[in-house]
DNA sequence: TCCTTAAATCAAGAAAATTTGATTTAAAGC
DNA sequence: GCTTTAAATCAAATTTTCTTGATTTAAGGA
C-alpha cells in the first residue's frame, strides 16, 4: 500500500522528465545534430554552424534543448564551445537501433 | 560506397519516423494515457474519457496522435473504439525502464 | 585599452501544436 | 424511420515552439 502510493508519487515527476527528453528528440534536425556531434566526437559551434548550414543563434537554441536534456555535455575553452553527446544517456534513452547510427559513424 | 550513400539516402527518412514517435511520447498526458491503457489492456474511450478527466475531443486528439505513431492499435465493435497498446513497438521504442512502467501496473 | 572572434541571449514575428465546444458520422435499439 | 450513444472531425482561439536578425557577453591578441 505504502508501496502503491509510492509509485503514484514518483511516476508523474519521471514522465516530466522523459516528456522533455523526448521533446528534444522530437526534431529530425537535433537528430541530425547529435549524429554530426557523434561523428566527431567534440565540436564547437563555429564548425556545426558550417556543416549544418545553420544560422549561429538557430543552433544555439537547439544545442540548449538537447543540453538541458541531458543529451549533451559543453565544454569552454576560451571563447570557445565543445559539445559532445551524454553517451550515458543516450545509450539509456534511445533505441539500440537508433543509438548506434548516432555514433561512430565512419 | 555504395553501401555509405544507401546509409546517407535512408537516414533522414528514418529520423521523420523517429521525430514523429518522440513527439507523440514528448508530453506526461500521454505517458500518463499509456499509462493506463497498459494497465487495462483494452479500453474503450469512453472509460478513458472518465479515468482521465478530459473532454472526448481531446482525448481523440491525443489518442490519433498515439495510434498514428504506431504505438497504439485500435479495434471497433459497434459504437465502441478500443485501443491496447503496439507492444511490440513500444518494446522496441522505449527504454526498458520506462516500458516496464507502462505495462503490467498492478 | 581597443579590436576581434565565438557563442549566448533577447525581442519580435511566424509556425506548429493544443484546447475548446459544436457538429458530424455511424452503429444499435426501439 | 427515429432516437440514442460513442467517437471522430471541424473551426476558432490559445499556447508553445521555432526562426530571425540584432545585441550582449566574454575571452584573447595587438
Amino acid at each position: 500500500m505504502a508501496y502503491q502510493l509510492e509509485k503514484e508519487l514518483r511516476a508523474p515527476a519521471d514522465y516530466e522528465t522523459y516528456a522533455i527528453q523526448f521533446k528534444a528528440l522530437a526534431d529530425p534536425k537535433r537528430l541530425e545534430l547529435l549524429k554530426l556531434i557523434g561523428k566527431k566526437g567534440s565540436v564547437c559551434v563555429c564548425d556545426l554552424v558550417e556543416e549544418m548550414a545553420m544560422p549561429q543563434s538557430k543552433l544555439s537554441y537547439h544545442l540548449k534543448i538537447l543540453l538541458n536534456a541531458g543529451l549533451l555535455t559543453k565544454e569552454t575553452k576560451g571563447t570557445w564551445s565543445y559539445y559532445a553527446l551524454e553517451s550515458v544517456e543516450m545509450e539509456r534513452l534511445l533505441p539500440k537501433q537508433l543509438y548506434s547510427s548516432l555514433i561512430n559513424v565512419t
